[in-house]
DNA sequence: GCTTGCTGTCCATAATGTGGACAGAATTGG
DNA sequence: CCAATTCTGTCCACATTATGGACAGCAAGC
């Protein structure tokens, strides 16, 4: 039941395609081309829509750099919302004792719209750490190792779907629908996904997806290492505790509410 | 040097004004007709848009009650600005100690927009305290004691201009921008807000505002404590710690970029 | 100087968003 | 049970609004 052909509000439609891509930039922003291409929008029309933006504090620009990012007002938009989702709340204590079990960087990952977004992470005991990615990180789904296992867990007339809307946007993470595609193949097979070559060089990827309720995946597990913390033996007990993991958070959703 | 005048984005600017007003609703939401009337805009209009926002995530709809309210996608958004404001973070241990020296429950509030939002709130020792004001609480610049503060910082000609933008939304308050202006008037003369009859029956509020390094009034610091607490002789007490607390802010804000 | 790669602005045009009018659903109350 | 009232949702003719091709400025690199 996937209603959306509600007309008559182009321009707010195309504002939030335009804020979500400011949102990926983070901090630093993101130039008003980069914009135009991950919009498909015409530049006169993304400047427009983001000065507006600005006026209305929703968006704010670098001084320096030019580049636009997500303003303050956002946050504070925010505040209307105190509590928690059901997933982070249901994660939260798994998380603590899963990062105790595994000693990795754990991540978790939430599906939002055609992107991931890392909304938690907890740092292991194990000296070495990969914290290549921070909470609020926001990528195109298909391009992180989360993002593929939410793909995986997905119908593939679906993820296909998603992973053509993204396509333009792969150019900047240097890869493709095709590579995306067998990704998730392999991925779907083998139950978790696995990425070798992380995006900092020499590190390790495993990512178990997590599934609502309604049975929707909308979330993922990730284990980020050193390559050589994640041989194949470990990498066998450690999907095993993501899977574990993973499983408990699903129960404790439909517990909560 | 307000430049206001950008055009070509009614839509955007009006599906803003209706979050803004929805944010004021918080978790509960607010009907239709409410932000019909808060907006100006036609029902049509208000409808479509919020409409759209459900689709995109961006507002929620309350089963039951039928209300609106910002959705879960506002949030995710905003983790794009991890770091807090200088503001909160020039504010937290300043708040901290005046909280120990008061007793009462103690407000932060900023200025956003034609509204104020509470952004931190601290509980004293005292036994009774007044909990009445939550973070994330948003109303219409002139309704609460620190909006009035922050009204009585700035040049009338900019009060009274907010306050007659706001003069549609009063109603709901039991307020009207007479009351308002005189309120403004008094405060202006004492150095501080004082507010008799606070939101809660038989409580009393004293409100001190904090300006940003460029002089515009952002900001309040307000105490609530029941009204046989602020006694003549504490008010004055209160009052001198609160402008303290004030001051030592500004000063730290300036120190701090 | 010329090119390349940005950002910003204009304005004729038509597609977009508007809102009056109508309709259904839910609640009240006589 | 049937008005009366008050809410939400939908339609569609119309003109206001947003669009984007074309032009312009500006800085960096060659």
């Amino acid at each position: 039941m996937t209603t959306e052909p509600r007309q008559g509000a182009q321009a707010i439609r195309r504002a939030l395609m335009v804020l979500r891509i400011l949102a990926a930039g983070r901090e630093s922003g993101v130039p008003l081309t980069e914009v135009v291409q991950a919009t498909g929008l015409t530049r006169p029309t993304v400047h427009r829509i983001v000065h507006v933006l600005i006026e209305e504090g929703i968006v704010e620009r670098h001084e320096k750099t030019g580049r636009y990012a997500i303003g303050g007002q956002v946050p504070e938009l925010a505040l209307a919302r105190p509590s928690r989702s059901p997933l982070l709340a249901a994660a939260d204590d798994i998380l603590a004792r899963t990062s105790q079990r595994v000693g990795d960087t754990l991540f978790l990952t939430v599906r939002t719209g055609n992107d991931t977004l890392c909304v938690d992470r907890r740092i292991g005991f194990y000296p070495i750490q990969v914290l290549s990615i921070e909470v609020g990180a926001r990528r195109p789904l298909g391009v992180s190792s989360a993002g593929v296992a939410i793909l995986a867990a997905m119908p593939m007339p679906d993820a296909r779907k998603i992973v053509t809307a993204n396509e333009v946007r792969f150019a900047g993470y240097r890869t493709s629908v095709a590579t995306v595609l067998s990704q998730i193949a392999l991925a779907k097979r083998r139950g978790y996904n696995l990425r070798e070559a992380g995006l900092v060089q020499g590190t390790k990827s495993l990512s178990t997806w997590i599934k609502t309720p309604d049975r929707q995946p909308a979330a993922a597990i990730t284990v980020s290492a050193v390559r050589t913390r994640l041989g194949p033996r470990r990498e066998q007990e450690v999907a095993e505790i993501l899977l574990e993991a993973a499983l408990a958070i699903e129960k404790k959703i439909e517990s909560l509410p």
